[in-house]
DNA sequence: CCATACCATGAATCCATCT
DNA sequence: AAGATGGATTCATGGTATG
């Protein structure tokens, strides 16, 4: 453990994870002594009942004792009181990133902007492997919101635009991140072999924030510290750290696990240069965006069959709805067929393959 | 012009843009008739010119702090009065979708939470030609935040679950959704050639949405219309609007704009419907038909078990009698049990599936 | 050793209808 | 109105067992 000086007489437990109630011990700590607080509050889920997956296994819910709160007043003074603390502790140029979903992230965003912080982004963290809706009632919950607030207004808050250029291939980092969330040989299991913490995260991407928001030296405080993702990033890329955990059990994987972790020698940040495969398109897409429009006819190759487009980008023909691909494969009595290379639309007197509508959309993409 | 009587005196003026300030002439409009609101509200353009002082570097902290929560709460006392008058105007089972940026959205969200609105999703319009961020202090601004929330908390909101899906090549939809921002001809120009409105929205977002949470004929709202995107898709998608805009000049281009849009045909506006569409089947009429017969053994799909069908539709196995969903899941051990596509029976040497029974009755019931 | 198949699981506000 | 019942519903990934 290292400990600094600050201005008062009080030292900075830096590297250091300490035990408590986060208000209380962010109290005790010197104001101004802090660069960037990365934050990840309980999300109040209200869960009610028990999930099965179609295969009636049932989903690990996340029903522990700190994720329950009585109302929305009661989480609103929650997160009122702990961001005060918060803000206290920033120095001048300070920032702070809090991750949420819609369960909380609209309350905690309020409270960030009536508390004096000044919003810079709210960036969307776009999950590759998100759990499905088995149930088939919402859309797919696959992103979480991150929000990104300076100290007050006009606070010169630290932004590492070219670093994060490079780790975006050359093109200015945008306000959504592509990532998986965290399983595998990253996600700590307990001694039983269960995970250790319900709502790890990956370390990707706190590895982007602290690069992106801070520079080495900098002191980076986690009030729900967890199973300490935030440390050993932290101490990975040459920054300090100071962890606040209430869970015994928690503050114990942590500290084992950030005992691990080498700093990096140089600048090792290599970025997965993957050849990316080309992206999916739906054709339901094409209709959407009103290149081909619900009712209009399209015609096959060989101009022996035609189906009509419906409003969902499905296909109709006669005695046959669906996909582009299973309405080609019923009408040529074929196990499969590509229905992008299959149907042809009519514009002006001419027959155009739709595949072409699909490029044009990937020339977008790439943009 | 088309109006409707409604339970009260009231005509609802369908498929109108009205004039006025939208909490008044909502305020105007009988209770519970609209089936879905789609809002795109201010983004609270008012705070930034408040809060930006001409270069005074040295503004009073405290001041500052002030202000921005004098101006926060203006935008949420408008935000509360509309969400108000819109939530009188919804059908038990309606719903609404808001858009908004991190300058509003976190108000909005919590505003929708507080007036009793329930959640569904927080859905991202990823933007795949956003503007760049040009003095590189941010990450570039790339998305927009929807929020999908149903009047209360157990309505039965209308979500097409497969006909997103088709949409979407057969993967159910995420709450990401990747789209342009509305630019070339779909972006409407006034006399000058300038943009008629300054935040148009794609109509490939409002299709989306409109595809996915109404039914042809559904009557949607719109507070805030701009010029037009929400009703221009709704009457192409056999949907009926009502606008409301303040703006003289917004209307008359919404007006001619939706005056041009021409209704899809029937045929392209159904929408593919899934098992849960199809009507209800007992059991126990494949018996009373004599597709199966009482005493006729009927095998698990595993192999692993049977039971013996007895005359009132009901199974009885070892230790167990019930339905075919009750037995079934007790041999399985399960919480529940489909057992349309649990249970076999035998013809002539091979294993049939139940459910190739129900299917035949009804394809019997739909001549 | 490799290839394939199977299985487990992730911050989830996840049913509709009839008795 | 509460309780019981029918029966609909999943995607990506990594680890492990099998061949």
């Amino acid at each position: 453990m290292t400990t600094t000086k600050t201005q008062g007489a009080t030292a900075l437990p830096l590297n250091t994870i300490l035990s408590g109630d986060c208000v209380e011990v962010m109290n005790s700590l010197p104001a101004a002594s802090v660069d960037l607080i990365f934050a990840d509050p309980p999300y109040n889920l209200q869960l009610k009942g028990q999930l099965h997956r179609p295969d009636n296994s049932q989903v690990d819910a996340v029903d522990d004792h700190w994720d329950q709160f009585s109302s929305f007043a009661t989480y609103d003074r929650f997160t009122r009181d702990w961001l005060k603390a918060a803000r206290r502790l920033l120095k001048p140029n300070g920032a702070i990133w809090v991750i949420g979903s819609y369960h909380n992230i609209f309350r905690v965003g309020s409270a960030l902007q009536d508390a004096g912080y000044w919003i810079l982004n709210d960036v969307v963290w776009r999950k590759s492997n998100p759990m499905p809706n088995f149930r088939g009632k919402r859309f797919t919950n696959a992103h979480e919101t991150m929000i990104w607030a300076s100290k007050s207004e006009g606070g010169k808050y630290t932004f590492n635009y070219e670093a994060l250029k490079a780790l975006n291939e050359g093109v200015q980092m945008r306000s959504d991140w592509v990532m998986p969330i965290c399983t595998g040989h990253e996600r700590l299991k307990d001694e039983n072999g269960d995970k250790a913490h319900p709502t790890q995260k990956p370390e990707a991407l706190l590895h982007r924030i602290l690069v992106g928001s801070t520079n080495p030296g900098d002191v980076v405080l986690d009030p729900f510290f967890g199973t300490g993702t935030t440390g050993a990033v932290a101490k990975m890329l040459g920054r300090e750290f100071i962890g606040i955990e209430r869970e015994d059990a928690y503050r114990q994987v942590a500290e084992k696990r950030i005992a691990k972790v080498r700093k990096f020698d140089r600048e090792a940040l290599q970025v997965s240069a993957g050849k990316r495969a080309e992206p999916r398109i739906p054709f339901g897409q094409l209709v959407e965006r009103g290149m081909l429009r619900p009712g209009e006819e399209l015609y096959s190759m060989n101009q022996r069959h035609k189906a009509k487009v419906r409003a969902d980008g499905t296909l109709i023909g006669q005695n046959i709805k669906g996909s582009i691909h299973q309405v080609g494969a019923f009408l040529e009595n074929a196990p499969s067929c590509n229905g992008w290379t299959y149907w042809c639309f009519k514009r002006d007197g001419k027959v155009v393959p739709i595949d072409v509508l699909r490029q044009q959309i990937r020339s977008e993409l790439e943009n």
